[in-house]
DNA sequence: CCAATTCGTACTCTTTTGGTACTATATAAG
DNA sequence: CTTATATAGTACCAAAAGAGTACGAATTGG
């Protein structure tokens, strides 16, 4: 089945638990043992999430005694696409797609060779338009 | 990364064939073995693939000798989201979403419970436009 | 009856994913 | 300057999913 790994299901929860704490409580900071304890995630598979996703600058990451992590942009700013990618890596529907040098052992015989770019896009686009704060339409 | 399996690869590949051969040749019935020779895949995986295509109706089965399989519809009406789900199952982009008795067992903190429907209806629609010709478009 | 062909199930091997642990690095406070 | 508190990076192991194969059952035409 098609399906987003378990990352990106911890990924929009942290980031509704973020977007929520910024929102209400005007804090900048905020560490990974707090949201692991608000989100009752484990704390090192929370910690694996932040990083990931302050690698694609969608939170911002600050080091030492007080540091911590917060938001980079508004939750409507943030999109789907940019979060799957994050924790999931590149967005392609098959192996096809991102390498360059070959379509697969079989290119000779693949009738279809490069044929999957429409649908892999009709499939980023779908994906970013969808926002963080649409998905925390709802919420309590 | 998401991705699709090997088998909806497979599935598109062996569908473009049978209907470059419809096409040509006229021909209502190919068995699995003639697939497997055109497309240079191993026959025992061609024919797990038709299986799965017969199952959803997207192909005609016939049994017996000089029996074998034949598209059923034409390929402008085969959609990649029924191919998908012939191949893959259904298209859900989180455990959340197919089991309906409890979100997950933090159903109780989850506070985006349920909101991935729209994320699913986007892809999901976005998948059943693209079609099979469109797949075929540049063949040789 | 016999040959050809699909159907269904089960099994094994490989790859990916999920989760954890450990060490290094950076920063603020005293 | 030292110490406490964070994040950053890497590596590792167990569990799950995927890919491929094999074998026997069922069906149909000659």
């Amino acid at each position: 089945m098609i399906k987003l790994s378990k990352m990106t299901d911890y990924a929009v929860v942290i980031l509704a638990d973020m977007a929520e704490r910024q929102n209400a409580e005007k804090i900048e900071q905020t560490s990974a043992t707090v949201i692991a304890q608000s989100t009752k995630l484990p704390e090192p598979t929370v910690s694996k999430v932040l990083k990931l996703l302050a690698r694609q600058n969608i939170i911002n990451s600050t080091r030492g005694a007080a540091g911590g992590y917060s938001l980079n942009k508004a939750p409507d700013q943030i999109n789907m696409a940019h979060v799957i990618t994050a924790t999931d890596g590149p967005i392609a529907l098959t192996a096809c797609v991102d390498e360059s040098t070959e379509c697969c052992d079989r290119a000779q015989n693949c009738s279809i060779k490069g044929q999957w770019n429409p649908l892999n896009r009709a499939m980023i686009s779908a994906l970013e338009n969808v926002s963080l704060s649409e998905m925390m339409r709802g919420t309590r």
